[in-house]
DNA sequence: AACCTGACTTCGG
DNA sequence: TCCGAAGCCAGGT
């Protein structure tokens, strides 16, 4: 693994913009940021996209979790890392490492 | 071309 | 609310 998706692709592109626009502080689902590039139901597909991405373009693909409002990584492999950079942006995780989607989602204006 | 894998999501029990 | 199974998309081998 670790090819680089299609740096072409619109929908990289879209994403990694998405992603870019991200306030600090704030956290986006996975399907959230795929419905805004256009690709519903693609939520994988932006995981795909941060994996190839993340590391050359620097994004904040800390902010970027999955819908239940927890982080998807597996301790050890990227866990840590996440919630720290997080909770350094002013998240904060509740006593079962849930984030409050409900006050940190963030919502695109347009 | 076929099958496998993954930082997901949703539904049913 | 939690757990397991099925569904999804695209890239990798």
């Amino acid at each position: 693994m670790r090819t680089k998706t299609k740096p072409k692709d619109p929908f990289c592109q879209r994403i990694r913009e998405l992603i870019r626009r991200i306030p600090k502080g704030k956290v986006a689902t996975y399907g959230h940021i795929a419905a805004l590039a256009g690709n519903i139901g693609g939520a994988r597909q932006v995981s795909w996209v941060l994996h190839s991405s993340s590391r050359k373009e620097q994004l904040p693909w800390q902010r970027v979790i999955n819908s239940r409002g927890t982080i998807s990584l597996k301790p050890g492999y990227g866990y840590e890392r996440q919630k720290a950079l997080l909770e350094k942006e002013g998240v904060v995780f509740d006593i079962q490492d849930r984030v409050d989607l409900r006050k940190y989602l963030w919502k695109p204006v347009r």
